[in-house]
DNA sequence: TTGAAAGCGCTAACAC
DNA sequence: GTGTTAGCGCTTTCAA
């Protein structure tokens, strides 16, 4: 596998691996490159099937055109969907991206920023870990291009693409309030993260806003390296209370598939006994025979955002941190009852 | 964003930077370098926050420790999950991962192909496209280190890692006959592609070892591109035929969700009206109110050899073709009816 | 219009 | 024990 470089071509021409360079790189006419030269140099570089070493390239330039991407678990299509977007909008610009799942753990989280870093990636997109503040802050006084996405951390002033939490969970409680429920429980994660609980107070005010007290023991949160047993005591918690939750509010994707699933288990009847919302598109969502309502985030805007936000740091060397926050849409179907 | 070098560290310490770069790659023993100024220059390094440029050893060394994989669709969770266990596997063994999607589709490939081969990844991974094989063949003349995974040419001997298709299908299709169905359909993508075929003739023996006459009409391809309305038109076909059919097999994952999604507005049972067995698993398939039951690929072991035969390739240099074909498991659950 | 050469950061053979 | 140096493939300044 001898691969064929600048300076074969060269000596193949009788010219000098600079003039091979000007012309592969398209700079004959700043160069002022004869015309036959250039041509010939073209013609050699084809028959070779030239192909330029991008690691050279890259240690010259100090670029790499490499975006390292970091998500929690790329298995996840959620995040499986969001690196799909950031892919094609970096191959737009000519970039690739790396990627690696951070697991929810910040020590993971340290670790792939460095291996990243190391590899000389041009900058980060990433979905940053509960308490992995200080990593952020450390990337930001380093000067490492990078931009948040899906979660942030409001007291570290860096660039970040989110959507509007509050007021999606806020609408997405509305519509379960105008369908008559009363007792509306909410499963959430066990989590510091600010995104989370912004569907948290969404949750709360939207509840108390119509007059509904918010109790604590409607609002459940599961840990998310105990998912299923932490989802089965918070479910059964609700439904055996003494007013029983009629319906349920799921803060993410993950959180509605396996609540679901232990639902099922109990035969409880949705929307007929219990009416539910969730966060997140899925498959599985659509084709549960009560097919779920659900707060549709724009991920193809939010991979497009973040990565142009990205490449304004890396190539137009931007300093401010621009800070993006998108709406969603509440998509009604049958799980919340006739509408 | 300053980034020391090992020359920063040497001038610091009063040395060359060859006695760095031994003592910071552990070479010091070899090198044999005095122990206080090895820890000396780590101190330094240390100090200093050095972290070693990545691409500069690449350029050297030749070796990027950086795999190239090509799915055809990152966001389809089938691909998410190999990923993941590709990722995992690789950073086990100081690898990282450049993806990227293919979408089914030639040009694609071939470009994707390129552009990680010019990123001088040490090797690929890769789920190929129909139509490829005129790239993959490529690949193996210029001596590239690759292997392919889920799909495969067999008429191009390169390594691979594969399930036994025709087994599997075969097992799935005859426990649907142990079923008592008599009337079993079949919905495949329309493709050359090795596996797809494998599962359909896996199909067709099954129901001629037990004296069901395999009927084409029974067979139904759908083009990846007009996925919706090829399975709609199918299904139509498959229900409205004199004797409608009473069980459907789904050659993958995505048919057999989207396929289920169009049943479900048909009002069709499962399994009373029809009993539904699929390739691969899936949250949609568990979370359906009757559960499919599905042949299991073992996707994590897949990624893993994947990774274990390209690096035997890659740092062994190992140069015979590696043909690994696995088991698969059928889950059975309710989609087939009582057992 | 073209060439020589420095240098990106690192490694390793070789010299002292 | 430690230093010098060539060179990985490429870009770009400066000189011719």
């Amino acid at each position: 596998m001898k691969k064929v470089s600048l300076k074969d071509i060269a000596t193949e021409a009788g010219v000098s691996t600079a003039l091979v360079s000007y012309v592969l790189t398209n700079k004959e006419k700043e160069a002022r490159i004869g015309k036959e030269m250039a041509e010939k140099i073209r013609e050699i570089a084809r028959k070779l099937n030239y192909q330029p070493n991008h690691i050279a390239r890259s240690l010259k330039s100090g670029r790499s055109y490499t975006i390292g991407l970091i998500v929690a678990d790329i298995s996840n299509p959620f995040f499986g969907n969001i690196a799909r977007t950031i892919e094609d909008e970096a191959k737009r610009n000519n970039y690739t991206v790396i990627f690696g799942s951070s697991d929810e753990n910040v020590d993971k989280s340290r670790d792939l920023i460095s291996v990243l870093l190391n590899r000389q990636v041009d900058g980060l997109i990433i979905t940053p870990t509960e308490g992995s503040e200080q990593q952020i802050a450390q990337l930001k006084t380093m000067n490492v291009p990078f931009v948040l996405i899906d979660r942030y951390f409001p007291e570290i002033p860096v660039s970040y693409i989110t959507i509007n939490n509050y007021q999606s969970a806020y609408d997405a409680v509305s519509h379960l309030i105008k369908m008559g429920k009363k007792q509306i429980g909410m499963v959430a994660y066990k989590t510091s993260l600010q995104h989370i609980n912004e569907r948290k107070r969404g949750y709360h005010e939207a509840l108390r806003d119509h007059d509904l007290l918010p109790k604590n023991s409607l609002l459940k949160l599961a840990r998310y390296a105990h998912l299923k047993e932490d989802l089965k005591t918070a479910i059964d918690q609700l439904r055996n209370a003494k007013k029983p939750a009629d319906a349920l509010f799921f803060a993410t994707n993950t959180l509605a598939i396996e609540g679901l699933k232990y639902i099922n288990t109990l035969g409880i009847r949705v929307p007929e006994d219990l009416a539910i919302v969730t966060f997140d598109e899925g498959e599985a969502l659509d084709l549960f025979y009560s097919p779920v309502t659900f707060v549709r985030q724009p991920i193809m805007d939010m991979g497009k955002a973040a990565v142009r936000v990205l490449l304004d740091q890396i190539i137009a060397a931007k300093k401010e941190t621009a800070v993006i926050c998108m709406d969603t849409e509440l998509v009604i179907r049958k799980s919340c009852g006739n509408h």
